[in-house]
DNA sequence: CGGCGCGTTGATTACTGTCAAACGGTGTGG
DNA sequence: CCACACCGTTTGACAGTAATCAACGCGCCG
């Protein structure tokens, strides 16, 4: 089974920053790659590995795992529909980390050795891929500051905010609700805090009627206030349409 | 005044990873920069702004400073010599952060037209430069391992694993030790916690007879106890040389 | 109906932040 | 040469945030 690179969730995150030229659509085109299902919880790409391929996720939501000694983890990343997610193994040759699926996930993936030549026909492309991965360093840099200065409530106000702005560019949100189908216990480990801490800073969030959150469904009830409490400034995102 | 980029540390970080063509030489020495000094504290790049250039680090240490309301603030990366520190501006236009020196600096500066021109004169010194922007991402998801799941006195001895190795690239190590001349209050915005308590886990590290600090130097006395002690793994530095 | 996975709650402990003051080295001026 | 001010480090006491442990609730499925 073989998918056009050009997922619509994809094209869409690409375009919300830059204009693609025929060539750059051709140059994708010819970038195309099998996908493959993965459950809930499965690894995508492991720890250790050296891949010869890059993926991008089609449907679901996945998430960069380190594991520590004493059963620990960390989660550095959330990937949504649309995020080509270890672009950067092309470049970096062996995995430090893993990625694993956090609900059912459709997966493309593409051939380091297409890319490459993808890049070369249309370098503007490569520059956007390039960009791609810049993105998640800004979005990394943005976690930092929430993990190292904001208290726990200010945390999740600003992961909801990233999350809605991130979804919205994919076109993922109607009107103030999205799909969600994560588990708490793997929000916490993406904020670094105790499943039962995270826990108690949601029902924080609720009781002020800032956000909703039943099942696999978030609604984002009070945005403005969402952000005023997160301080939440979407610049690192990137959302702009430009010559890059 | 003008500088090769072939700044020595430069050169060694980029050795370290991979082999520089004559081309890629060649096209290294057509990128030239004006040099300048900073003193200690000063804002190299501002947030909010959209630099025509992309700088890199001469001498001395420098950091991405995220600034909050109330005072607060959270460096979310420490540069030193040789890093090539925001050559992602090329790509997103406006910055989200600013850069800041921690000690006197020497910074060259290097126009953003030009970094394209060497790009298309070798387009493997080019991935080179994707490359470094992707080795800051695994050191961001490193520090966001750390402030998620070390308590201070690992995500301390973790700091210095990373920045030890990092010096040794350089070459800026001797024998067991290196010169830090930073403040404990910098290292403490890094490092997400309050100056008393980085302070008090200073402490415990040197009474162990894991390091020491004094001034502005820094003695690593027992590196295998302080990487058990951090579970310090430097894959994510991607300190080999291989084809990229 | 029982088991299971996930969410929620309570009680207690431990870690980290905050406030305030003291200490120590360094540079300047009388 | 000493007093003093300044900056960064260190210490102490206390408050507050988050982790841990354990149990309970609840919906879903076999």
């Amino acid at each position: 089974m073989t998918t056009p690179i050009a997922s619509t969730p994809f094209l869409k995150a690409l375009s919300h920053r830059d204009d693609l030229s025929p060539d750059d659509l051709a140059a994708l085109q010819m970038v195309v790659g099998r996908a493959r299902d993965f459950p809930s919880g499965e690894e995508i790409v492991a720890q250790g590995s050296s891949p010869q391929h890059s993926c991008l996720i089609l449907s679901g939501f996945a998430a960069r795992g380190h594991y520590l000694k004493g059963g620990r983890r960390q989660l550095s990343a959330l990937h949504l529909p649309g995020d080509f997610v270890d672009l950067h193994s092309l470049l970096l040759k062996t995995m430090d980390h893993s990625v694993i699926s956090l609900t059912p996930c459709k997966v493309a993936f593409f051939n380091h050795q297409t890319l490459r030549e993808a890049d070369k026909r249309s370098p503007h492309l490569g520059r956007l891929f390039w960009m791609l991965t810049i993105i998640d360093a800004a979005i990394h840099r943005a976690w930092i500051v929430s993990l190292g200065q904001r208290r726990a409530e200010a945390h999740v106000a600003h992961f909801f905010c990233e999350l809605y702005t991130r979804l919205e560019a994919v076109d993922l949100v109607n009107q103030d609700s999205f799909e969600f189908p994560v588990r708490q216990g793997d929000l916490a480990d993406m904020v670094g805090f105790s499943l039962v801490h995270l826990n108690r800073s949601l029902q924080l969030l609720r009781r002020k009627g800032l956000l909703e959150w039943k099942g696999p469904l978030v609604r984002i009830l009070d945005p403005e206030a969402l952000r005023s409490l997160a301080e939440f400034d979407p610049t690192y995102l990137s959302l702009q349409k430009q010559p890059r």
